[in-house]
DNA sequence: CTCGGTGCAAACGATTTGCATTGTT
DNA sequence: AACAATGCAAATCGTTTGCACCGAG
């Protein structure tokens, strides 16, 4: 794959993105660009989605599979970009300060789901000695 | 649904996620106890995992579907557990907050997703006046 | 005996992919 | 003309579900 060039459908995905609030689904900005563009396909949707989140242009923000964990108490994950492996992270009062930002927004909270992303220490040292 | 009833495949998913910190998926759990259950269903592992995190006795850390965001500055979203919709919330120091938690456990930082439950302003308005 | 749990396989929903065609450069 | 992007449909993957059987109470 060379330099990308320029597309009208990634515009108007992009577009819609930046018009809206609703953090919407690929199916979503599909539903939504689909009407005054009847040729656009679904496939592409996703496959621009990936794109502009690959640039950083745009946040993708889930998990890739459901993952459990037995320890129920409020702590963050950290998932290692190089590995995949998922790390517990202690994170001082994370269920006080979670209510707080809530409060703020005048919801009320239940659970805090905390997810860092980047490279584990594992993987950061064989790095450095490759 | 009556009571629950006692259920070794029950009890052999939750012994298998409380010896792990590798924060499974259900497809790991499922392989992990399938050499010494020939019998065990996938099925099966999914219907526990559900139930165990309906109880509360685990945690299921995701998104239902993914989602996307063009604003990639650091904040949090809100996601009502009523209607489903997802909001912006403003964080202070999120980025700083991130890379010290991080820093700490000795990984390197990239990005931070964090994802909050509960019930939004207009549902608990709604549900105030019904 | 009752009804919750299970295994199995089929069904489902979200996402990806192969391929011939279209559009940018 | 070259090759990235598209549309479309088929394929894939994680998860759920229907159903007949099994097992805890």
């Amino acid at each position: 794959m060379e330099a990308k060039r320029y597309s009208r459908q990634r515009e108007l995905i992009y577009q819609c993105l930046c018009s809206t609030k609703e953090h919407p689904t690929a199916e979503m900005v599909y539903a939504t660009l689909k009407p005054d563009n009847p040729k656009l396909s679904l496939g592409t949707v996703y496959r621009n989605l990936n794109q502009l989140a690959e640039m950083g242009t745009i946040i993708r923000m889930p998990f890739p599979v459901e993952r459990y964990d037995a320890d129920t108490s409020s702590h963050g994950h950290f998932c290692c970009d190089e590995c995949g492996r998922v790390y517990d992270l202690t994170i001082p009062d994370a269920g006080d300060q979670a209510r707080a930002i809530c409060a703020e927004a005048g919801f009320s909270f239940r659970q805090e789901n905390r997810l860092f992303y980047g490279r584990c220490a594992d993987c950061l040292c064989r790095e450095a000695v490759v």
